[in-house]
DNA sequence: TCTGGGGTCCTAGGACCC
DNA sequence: TCTGGGGTCCTAGGACCC
C-alpha cells in the first residue's frame, strides 16, 4: 500500500498507537535457549527450594493444567505433576528484552517500554513501513524469526484501546481496535477485564449495579466520582475510548523510588537477624542508588508480620543520602519505633523522592551559597549559611526533583533501567 | 505446604501557615 | 466567646500492574 494510500486511511488528528505484548516472556525466553523444552509444560518459579515459591510464569501448555500466575508452586505441581520448574534466568531475559526494543525502533523513536516485555509505539508517522497492519505483522515476524519468540499486538488510536487489544488473541495475535468497535468489542467485557480494574474495584462497581465496561461507559459520572474518586471519572472514559496519553519514551527512566524487600526463609522474631536483614537490603538499596546517581529525601520501611499483616512506615529526611551505613542506621531506628515483637515474615526498604546527587549539591553552590556570599560576605561558612537558612539548607538545596531522563540517566544505559520493575536478585549484576 | 518482588498512583487525616 | 477558609507538607494505607 502507498504512503498516501495509508495516510487517508487514517484521520490527520487520529494517532495510531501500537501495544507490544511478548506471550509468557520468561517461559519464551527458556524454550528460546533450550528448544527441547518447546510444546512441554514449563514454569518459572522464584525460590524453587523453599516454601514461598510461586510462579512467575508459565507456558501455554502448562496453563491447559490451569497453572497460573503467583499461584503457589506446591499448587502448581499438584495440578501438573510433570511441569518443569525453572528458577528466573534474568540476563537472558534483559537480552531478549533489549533485542525486543531494538527491533520496535527500527520502525519509530517514539517507543515507550512499560516493564521488560511490553511497550508501546506511536507509529502514526511511521507511514514508509506500511499500514498499520502491515506494520504489526512485521514486527511480529521480525521478533519471531530474530529471537525466537512470540508476542501479540494491539494496534488503536490511544494507548488504553491498544493495550486492550493486545489482550484479545495470545498467543500471536494482532487485533486493531478501532473507536467503532467499541460498542460490540470492549463493552460486552467484565469491568475486571479492563486494565486499571483489580478485584476490588470491581467489587465495589457491583454496589452501583455495574458489571461490565459498557455499564461504566454508560455510568452516572458523579456516582463514579464518589465511589472511586479521580480514577472513577478516568475510567469512563477509557471505557468510552478516550486517552489522550501520550507515547514518552523517556518514562522509563523517570524514577520515583528505588525499593528491595525479602520474605525471609522462615518467619523470624529475632531483633538480631532482622537487623542484619535490613543491613543486607540497605546495601543493595545503596548500590541501586548510587549507581543512579540519585540521593533519596526519605526512607520507607515496610513490615510484614506472619500473618501477612502489613505496615508501612516512612521518614523525609532532613539530608538526602544513599550510603548503606546511614540508611540502615535510621531504618533500624524506624524499625525499632513500629515493630511490635512479632514474628516477621518480609522486610523492605525503600528510597523515595530521589534527587539527582550532583544537582543538588550545584544547586546549593550556586544559587544559595555564592549569591549570599557576594552580597552578605560574612555569610561564607556554612555555618553561618546554616544559621541564616536553618535545618532547611540542604532539603533546599536537595529540593529539586527528578523530572527527566536528562538528569537521570547519566552513566546508565538504557538497558538497565528498563529492568527496575523486576527482582535483580542475582548480587554479581550488582 | 498458601500466596514474590519490583514499582506507580491516589486518598485521607493531621499539622501548620496565612 | 466562638470562630473561616485556603493551601502545603507529611505520613499511612490501599489498589493496581507486571
Amino acid at each position: 500500500m502507498g504512503v498516501s494510500a495509508v495516510k487517508e486511511m487514517y484521520p490527520k488528528n487520529g494517532r495510531v498507537i501500537l501495544h507490544v505484548d511478548m506471550n509468557s516472556f520468561y517461559a519464551s525466553v527458556e524454550m528460546a535457549y533450550d528448544p527441547t523444552l518447546k510444546g512441554k509444560p514449563l514454569a518459572i518459579a522464584g525460590n524453587v527450594e523453599e516454601r514461598r515459591g510461586i510462579i512467575v510464569t508459565c507456558s501455554y501448555e502448562a496453563r491447559k493444567f490451569g497453572v497460573k500466575t503467583t499461584m503457589p508452586l506446591w499448587e502448581a505441581k499438584k495440578l501438573c505433576p510433570q511441569l518443569i520448574v525453572k528458577r528466573p534466568n534474568f540476563d537472558r531475559y534483559r537480552a531478549a528484552s533489549i533485542g525486543m526494543f531494538e527491533i520496535l525502533r527500527k520502525y519509530t523513536e517514539l517507543v515507550e517500554p512499560v516493564s521488560i516485555d511490553e511497550g508501546y509505539m506511536d507509529i502514526t508517522e511511521s507511514f514508509e513501513f506500511g499500514s498499520p497492519i502491515e506494520i504489526a505483522g512485521s514486527i511480529q515476524k521480525r521478533v519471531l524469526e530474530q529471537l525466537d519468540l512470540p508476542c501479540s499486538i494491539g494496534i488503536a488510536p490511544n494507548k488504553f484501546l491498544a493495550k486492550m487489544a493486545s489482550d484479545m488473541k495470545k498467543p500471536m495475535g494482532i487485533t486493531v481496535l478501532r473507536k467503532r468497535d467499541i460498542p460490540i468489542v470492549l463493552w460486552p467485557l467484565n469491568t475486571n477485564e479492563m486494565h486499571g480494574i483489580g478485584k476490588k474495584t470491581a467489587e465495589k462497581l457491583t454496589t452501583i449495579g455495574i458489571y461490565t465496561i459498557g455499564d461504566i461507559a454508560k455510568g452516572n459520572e458523579v456516582q463514579l466520582k464518589t465511589l472511586l474518586g479521580i480514577n472513577g471519572i478516568r475510567i469512563r472514559e477509557r471505557a468510552n475510548g478516550i486517552d489522550q496519553r501520550a507515547v514518552d519514551p523517556e518514562s522509563i527512566e523517570e524514577f520515583k523510588s528505588i525499593g528491595n524487600s525479602t520474605t525471609l526463609p522462615k518467619d523470624v522474631s529475632n531483633q538480631q537477624e532482622l537487623f542484619q536483614v535490613l543491613e543486607s537490603l540497605a546495601e543493595t538499596v545503596s548500590i541501586r542508588l548510587k549507581r543512579k546517581n540519585v540521593l533519596a529525601s526519605s526512607l520507607g520501611i515496610t513490615i510484614r508480620y506472619k500473618d501477612r499483616k502489613t505496615i508501612t512506615r516512612s521518614k523525609k529526611l532532613s539530608n538526602p543520602l544513599n550510603h548503606k551505613d546511614d540508611m540502615a542506621t535510621i531504618v533500624k531506628q524506624m524499625f525499632l519505633k513500629s515493630w511490635n515483637g512479632d514474628s516477621v515474615r518480609l522486610l523492605g526498604i525503600t528510597g523515595n523522592e530521589l534527587v539527582d546527587h550532583d544537582h543538588a549539591y550545584k544547586q546549593l553552590d550556586l544559587f544559595s551559597y555564592e549569591k549570599d556570599a557576594k552580597k552578605e560576605p560574612l555569610l561564607k561558612t556554612l555555618s553561618n549559611l546554616r544559621e541564616k537558612y536553618g535545618k532547611n539548607i540542604i532539603e533546599n538545596a536537595g529540593s529539586h526533583k527528578i523530572d527527566s531522563a536528562h538528569n537521570v540517566g547519566t552513566g546508565t544505559s538504557f538497558n538497565k533501567d528498563f529492568l527496575r520493575n523486576f527482582p535483580e536478585k542475582n548480587k554479581e549484576d550488582e
